[in-house]
DNA sequence: CAATTTGTTAAATATTTTCTTCACAGTCTC
DNA sequence: GAGACTGTGAAGAAAATATTTAACAAATTG
């Protein structure tokens, strides 16, 4: 076993490779507001495949409950998933390897939510101005800046429409046909 | 002045309906990883057009400092711009009221940098496997583990490109022609 | 059914982030 | 150019968030 060093160095060559990769998905999450521990979670998951709550711990070197609040989170973002090993007790978890569906689940659930916030929002709002400007004694200035509010709400309107729309073409798929994915240039 | 109260309450009425249009806004940038107040912030500076500093302090109850770091993040972010009162001699910034460019502005941004910041990953770890798997010493099951990443990085390559791609249909209105917007059924 | 094991909750702790106060540099005004 | 004012940087205080330890409930095994 004279080369069990050098062996050494290799494995340690492919985890830094690993590590590059972990360390730009967790630095994108980031940025989307995702924290950066739960980012590297799911690096870690995307390059090392399923994992039990305690290989997550081990190789984060992190406490269980992290793992747990991690995972779970990853799952409200809909890009993790539970999964079971066959024949073994402890749970198992997968992330979403394909970032297309990543980005669909991800920016769909995010966008849904902004458009339900958003219109429902804008709907209390509008009744509460309406009121105000039909009523008879409001002054005609204040009437006035309240139809200016308004008016600005009814153009957020066409753009909560279309995000809701683009949300659809997300869904079903409609948005790679305008856009489509380009296949490999050469295989690797 | 015997009603003066009641001009009050429909003063108040009317800040109360900003402030639900302000909430749901600032919300919706917590979702994108924009810290609360600076969304709140954002959203004040929607529905009120443009401001000075010292009018964001005011209305926001909060210090200078706070306004002035706030409103560069904004502008990191491409939806608030410098602008000035002729005349004034304070500097004054505007939000910007198109969600439509808010969307394409925010979006190809922290798009755009997550392709470069992937891409380049991408690149220095395929180096550092391709230098593993040419080696002569290093053990078959690392070299499959290191093809097995290598796998995986040139589907996300893929993902990158159209994601390029995306920002690019932005940035030319090109996707608004896929995904159109629509017109209001009725005016206000 | 007792004994383990797993995943989660709650409380305490640590860390990070945000915000404010204070100080200062640059600009405009007179 | 003196004085006043505007915007920003730095340091410290305050608040929010993340993380851990400890305890527990549910489930599984023998």
């Amino acid at each position: 076993m004279t080369d069990s060093h050098h062996q050494e160095e290799w494995r340690e060559s492919l985890e830094s490779a690993k590590d590059i990769v972990i360390d730009s998905i967790a630095e994108t999450m980031d940025l989307y507001g995702v924290t950066r521990s739960v980012g590297t979670l799911y690096g870690t998951m995307y390059v090392e495949g399923d994992m039990t709550l305690d290989e997550m711990r081990e190789k984060l070197g992190m406490s269980k409950p992290s793992m747990s609040t991690g995972v779970r989170k990853l799952q409200e973002f809909n890009v993790v998933k539970k999964t079971h090993r066959r024949g073994k007790r402890k749970q198992t978890y997968v992330a979403e390897k394909d970032f297309f569906r990543f980005f669909t689940n991800f920016f769909t659930q995010q966008w849904e939510r902004e458009v339900r916030t958003n219109l429902s929002a804008i709907e209390s709002a509008r009744e509460q101005l309406d009121m105000l400007i039909q009523s008879e004694e409001a002054e005609a200035s204040i009437k006035e800046e309240a139809r200016e509010i308004q008016r600005i709400l009814s153009q957020s309107m066409k753009y909560y429409k279309w995000l809701g729309r683009l949300v659809e073409a997300m869904e079903t798929g409609e948005l790679f046909q305008y856009i489509p994915i380009e296949e490999d240039d050469q295989e690797r």
